[in-house]
DNA sequence: CTGTTAGCGCTTTCAG
DNA sequence: CTGAAAGCGCTAACAG
């Protein structure tokens, strides 16, 4: 609003209480030039005494940067993308920089907005968890476009960005290799897994071990899967479709229906891919009446608030959210500040923390 | 990054392109002014031929508005804030507005570098709840340089802005009702409540009903325990001090050991303050082996996940979180867009959605 | 309906 | 070390 622009101060206003050039104001202010330490103490006096605030959008203007980074995910709410976001927020505030944040609910035609409206803000680069891996023109276009993108837990590989995330398939493996340890052969697995059609899910149980297009996979739960795959292959015990509840869309409802499934044919231990998955899957545990964990035992990645707060406390592979969120923002700032190009890509993979708790037992 | 500006193209490109001065090229693509729609159509043309994206920071010098809104919250990855915080997100984002986010982990201190900075950026309006009751110069300032505040969840009555919340004496009154009503005496409090000196709080206690400053109180927790007191004097019954836990700090471990001490007389049900309280009230009732509902009744206010997980559901007194957000939004916007000035300030007040399950019974 | 021109507030030459 | 002046990309007057 005008109201605005006629109330702040600007460096004119200063310059001329402090009896300097606007340009000596500008370098008192700013970090830049040489200014003798008395003028600079009283263009600084001007300034507090006039209640002057820098106005960034000039300072974008002439440098093209507004020292704001983009960030956008599927669902801000969720326990895992807002401990992500409150680390990428304070990493950035003590380093000077700001964030925009969108949410996208998992549509790409939102994210494309976003980035839009960021590409207008002149922000100095992005962190997003891409909602759609077929679907990725607009983040393509935006790096030929010469922005700067970070992604974050799902990571499309055909993209030329940094990216940030658990080392699903290891940490998968390190879980499902746990529970055959403890002596578990029939281990459900709950998981989205909406990339692979279901009637390819046969074919990639049987085939497994063939190199496969499967670490190229964008979503984590895919990689998980395979993570799941790999524990069994090791252990030299056969994956069984039966074990393998693949829920068609992302919800905890969905996932409580393949769970139900799944329990049908008597697994002794279940794994769910996520905290969404963890719910659903724990309702069908609860509803069809088994107890945990005398009759399954039951793993969930992630480890959400309530994971301790049910009777037994959920077993967990953890991932480490606060991280994430600065790896993807250290990689961002880096790059902005020595304006080094895409020599090459960072790919940090983040080990999973397993937290054994009351949900497991040994058979 | 000097790099972005060179690859952007400009309006004078767009311009040049289309064969027209760059203040048609303006009209074409902005909202305003004449322009025939050929003409319009041509411009647009080069425009997205160019790769064109206006530049807000011009746009921010020129017009004083940059489209964005800050938000600053003490913990973004709370359930109940990343609530907020979505549905302010997204309402912005229907209208064209950005948001940019900070969080404070209850600091003051930070609250104002939070604040100095969106200033910088010349954002339109800020949606913060405060940190600290006691440190609102910042905020003082900020209104009186002429930028527009609406403060959430918890509200400092001193401060001239517009305030949006659950209204949580009502709720509370109403929550604590139904546990009267149903039969209980007595009733646990746990809550922070840190506004109260603990030696001051037998005497609130004792000489409620007097007209007092109860009702000016910043903190959530303090209004709900307002609630919880009238509740009792309109039922006719006494409160006693022994069924206050009364928490030093905002922590789920102080809940915990309020909620311990609480429990050594023999409370027949419990109200616990919000979903922090609510951890450590639960946590304490499971540790001392009290069953849910048959030993102790147990209600708490927001509707965390986990409140349905449990054995038995939590009863919850719920806040309507994406209502807060986007109301809070709409005044911003509003304000921003009709350019009115504080005639007089919105204080929308919220009801709380009881939401009964499993934890409660009747004596 | 369209073009010319003058800034918005700041940084950056380039001279002193 | 300091000042004058030229823009960054856009919009707002004001003529045509």
């Amino acid at each position: 609003m005008p109201a605005n622009k006629a109330r702040h101060a600007t460096i004119v206003d200063v310059a001329k209480a402090a009896n300097v050039s606007v340009a000596t104001a500008g370098r008192a202010l700013g970090q830049y030039g040489y200014v003798r330490p008395e003028t600079r103490k009283a263009v600084q006096e001007a300034a507090s005494a006039l209640h002057y605030k820098k106005n960034m959008a000039a300072q974008s203007l002439i440098s093209g940067s507004a020292k704001t980074f983009g960030m956008i995910v599927s669902d801000i709410s969720s326990e895992f993308y807002s401990n992500i976001i409150k680390s990428t927020v304070n990493y950035c505030r003590e380093r000077g920089y700001c964030i925009l944040i969108y949410d996208t609910h998992e549509s790409a035609k939102i994210e494309r907005e976003a980035l839009a409206i960021f590409q207008k803000h002149r922000v100095d680069g992005i962190i997003v968890s891409p909602a759609d891996s077929r679907n990725v023109d607009h983040l393509r276009e935006f790096i030929d476009d010469g922005g700067r993108i970070v992604q974050i837990d799902r990571c499309i590989p055909e993209l030329n960005t940094d990216t940030v995330m658990l080392d699903n398939r290891e940490a998968a493996f390190q879980g499902v290799s746990r529970l055959i340890a403890a002596g578990h052969r029939k281990i459900a697995y709950i998981g989205e897994l909406h990339e692979i059609r279901p009637d390819l899910l046969q074919s990639i149980v049987n085939k497994y071990g063939r190199p496969s297009r499967a670490r190229r996979a964008f979503a984590p739960s895919y990689q998980r899967f395979m993570g799941y795959l790999d524990a069994h292959a090791v252990a030299g015990l056969p994956a069984c479709l039966d074990m393998i509840g693949r829920t068609g869309h992302y919800s905890s409802e969905s996932a409580q229906r393949a769970a139900g499934r799944v329990l049908m044919h008597e697994p002794t231990a279940m794994l769910a891919a996520d905290g969404m998955m963890a719910i659903g899957a724990f309702r069908a545990l609860k509803t069809s009446g088994m107890r945990i964990p005398e009759d399954v035992s039951f793993v969930s990645f992630d480890d959400l608030d309530w994971y301790q707060l049910v009777d037994p406390p959920v077993t967990a592979i953890a991932q480490p959210c606060a991280q994430i969120g600065e790896e993807a923002a250290r990689i961002l700032i880096q790059r902005t500040e020595e304006k080094i190009g895409p020599v090459h890509y960072e790919h940090v993979r983040l080990p999973g923390h397993i937290l054994m708790r009351g949900s497991v037992r040994a058979l």
